[in-house]
DNA sequence: CTGAATCCGCGGGGATACTG
DNA sequence: CAGTATCCCCGCGGATTCAG
């Protein structure tokens, strides 16, 4: 069913756009929900998170310990997030030891062919890009070269 | 030539990493360079700019309509940091009116492909995601449901 | 082990004004 | 038109502490 609101969109005001149509759906639009998808693809730790849960299911510091850098609200907050998108599912075992596991969903899953598609272009690419640097920052040396 | 130093990973201390061989640029590392490129690709308005640089070369104005939202320090900024990493080429024509127009590089082309499927996916997949929001919202309106 | 809750600094990023 | 410079707010996200 999914009656779709036009939240955030509201405070517009003048424009009464009770819903979207699938041709709205372009994520350039200002109040687009396609955009936060977008947005949420790109924050720092998605990308990384459901990258790890290719191999199948895996347990919450197991995931702490393959993302470097990450915290634990982050990962937590992070997780919740595409749990609540439905990317990804948690189950919890009722143990003494509390385990919980994470698991990509059918939806995850196609999620990670252009996310890995993303991670492989940043890893081929990144000799191009460190040589743009060099060049871009040796031109632009006329201030600030500290 | 590009001698690249594992700037960040020193602090760590005990692994004494002096440089990056290619098996060691996983996205997934602290100090791995080729995570600043994810980060990059991750901002918040990258994703958008390149996706308007398709159709050729265009102006800055003109990204900046197409690109809902935008402020124009942003864009400049995001802008700034794609002909740095090379990805967009940059030419001013001196008119009376400036004139300056933004372009894809070879490079940049490359990372179009990608980045259109991700905008692909978020599009196809804007129904499920909502949905399961509602449902996620709905099974866990214990509290504050406001 | 898996989280929730709190504190808080820093920087992203918007608004505005000014230049070439 | 295409920026640069400045101010300043707010929220991301790290560190820490507490709970089941």
């Amino acid at each position: 069913m999914v009656t779709i609101t036009a939240a955030g969109a509201s405070e517009l005001g003048t424009r009464a756009k009770p819903a979207f149509s699938l041709d709205d759906l372009n994520p350039y639009a200002d109040g687009c929900p396609s955009r936060r998808l977008l947005d949420r693809i790109g924050d720092k730790w998605t990308v990384l998170v459901v990258g790890t849960l290719d191999d199948g299911p895996r347990r919450f510091s197991d995931i702490r310990r393959s993302v470097a850098g990450i915290s634990q609200k982050m990962l937590t907050q992070t997780l919740r997030g595409l749990e609540r998108d439905g990317l990804v599912n948690r189950t919890v075992y009722a143990e003494v030891p509390p385990r919980v596991e994470y698991e990509l969903t059918v939806a995850g899953t196609t999620l990670l062919a252009p996310l890995k598609a993303l991670e492989r272009w940043s890893i081929e690419h990144f000799g191009d890009v460190s040589a743009s640097w060099e060049l871009y920052d040796d031109t632009h040396a006329d201030s600030a070269e500290s």
